[in-house]
RNA sequence: GGCGGGAUACCGAAGCGGUCAAACGGGAUGCGCUGUAAACGCAUUGGCUAUGCCUUCGCAGGUUCGAAUCCUGCUCCCGCCA
């Protein structure tokens, strides 16, 4: 078997200082393993997952995990690789995510060897405390950060809740006893900001390994929610491997070396490979089966250009003729208008037969038991009621 | 507190009295090509049973035959000075 560091660092940026997970590693004794999150988006994404596979490696190397919900710094706002002032959720929106982030973390993390903690047990401070923690670092120091120093330079908001960020997530650290904080490159100045404050509080400082940050499907920018590029982790198996199926080659490497197990051969077909990556992923949330049965889904419904089984079914209206504008805004969520264009671009198929510009009322008998598509892949089969 | 700049469609950004549902870019969608790729090409991108009608250019009023464009007030952003 590989060295435990070997093994740990292959696919991570960063482990500081230099050297010192490998000693960790090798005293033995279990490590308590640091992983804050904000609750600030309730569903997990591959993106999360990066550092939470880390994490379970840590204990399958008989380490614990600390993960720490920030339930009271997420009311302070992460500015971390951002431009702009985070807004602030409400006390309740943020417990609900903490629920649910923590019900899916375990999809991936050994309950048995993971702590949960929220922060508000520790930042629920006085005043005092917090002067005492807050003196622990300079305005310089925390303006070394790079987006404070480019929003700084440019004359935007910094505000003095954001600039405590830092402090606070480094008090985590203080407060449960870190060896080791894992986080995404994005968190470096956190993750070492922490050791000088655990120094300050007369604790030994944690060592810092980052992981890289995940391309989302559109292959460039980070998975995120709000970009719209994610795979979720309880995404429905048909709609996960789609998803990995649509991101470009160049990300594919990285996707292997961040998500599953399987090494990436590249010698091999570009499209082998990403079936193969999107089996094993699938594979990893739901089961084997899901992932064959999600790919025959994908073969016939994208490959083939068929219509799937589970195709949704809907009622026609009563009229006769029935103008076809009005019933797929009806039941496709989108604009007549829109419904016009399409049909404009050969867009709109009935039984897999184009419709044109000039088919905008049909015969109700066409549709009766008729298959509508829209597009490549939104079918619905009408009856007449 | 003083002075100045700005708010336009999903986003960015033109327009500065009619020819404006509003240039251009991004994004998105459709078609073609394909490996549901990427890249590329073409097209569409306020609403409406529609050769026309209706509602949009921060909000509320006003001037005008006619306003995104001019005037007044309000709200919010931003810069410079103190």
């Amino acid at each position: 078997m590989t060295d435990p560091d070997v093994f740990l660092l292959r696919n991570a940026v960063d482990a500081l200082p230099e050297g010192m997970l490998g000693r960790q590693l090798d005293d033995g004794a279990p490590l308590r393993v640091k992983f804050g999150i904000d609750p600030t988006a309730p569903d997990i994404h591959l993106g999360h997952t990066v550092v939470l596979r880390k994490l379970r490696e840590f204990q399958g190397l008989g380490h614990t995990v600390v993960l720490i919900v920030g339930d009271y710094t997420a009311r302070v706002g992460d500015p971390s690789g951002r431009s702009e002032t985070r807004p602030v959720l409400a006390p309740e929106e943020i417990d609900a995510n903490a629920e649910t982030f923590k019900e899916q973390a375990f999809r991936l993390l050994d309950p048995a060897r993971t702590e949960v903690r929220l922060n508000s047990e520790w930042l629920d401070m006085s005043m005092v405390e917090l002067f005492r923690l807050v003196r622990t670092c300079t305005v310089a120091q925390l303006l070394e950060r790079d987006d404070f120093a480019k929003r700084y330079a440019s004359g935007q908001a910094i505000s003095v809740l954001e600039l405590l960020y830092p402090p606070l997530q480094g008090y985590d650290s203080v407060a449960i006893d870190a060896d080791v904080e894992l986080g995404g490159t994005d968190q470096k100045f956190n993750l070492l900001l922490a050791r000088d404050i655990q120094g300050a509080f007369g604790k030994k400082p944690q060592s810092v390994l980052t992981m890289p940050i995940l391309p989302g499907t559109d292959g460039v920018r980070r998975m995120s929610k709000s970009l719209g590029n994610y795979v979720g982790v309880t995404d429905s198996p048909e709609d996960m491997f789609g998803k990995v199926m649509s991101i470009p080659d160049p990300a594919m490497p990285l996707w292997y070396d961040l998500l599953v197990d399987i090494p990436y051969d590249p010698t091999a077909a570009p499209v082998k490979s990403k079936r193969a990556l999107a089996a094993a992923i699938v594979a990893q949330y739901h089961s084997e089966d899901a992932a064959r049965a999600a790919e025959a889904h994908f073969d016939q419904l994208h490959v083939r250009g068929e219509a799937p089984e589970d195709v949704g079914e809907a009622e026609l209206p009563g009229d006769d003729p029935v103008h076809l504008p009005a019933l797929i805004r009806e039941h496709f969520g989108i604009s007549a208008g829109e419904a016009r264009r399409l049909l404009g671009q050969g867009g709109v198929k009935l039984d897999g037969e184009p419709l044109g510009a000039a088919d905008l009322d049909l015969p109700a008998a066409r549709l009766d038991g008729a298959l509508l598509q829209l597009g490549k892949r939104r079918f619905k089969r009408f009856f007449a009621r």
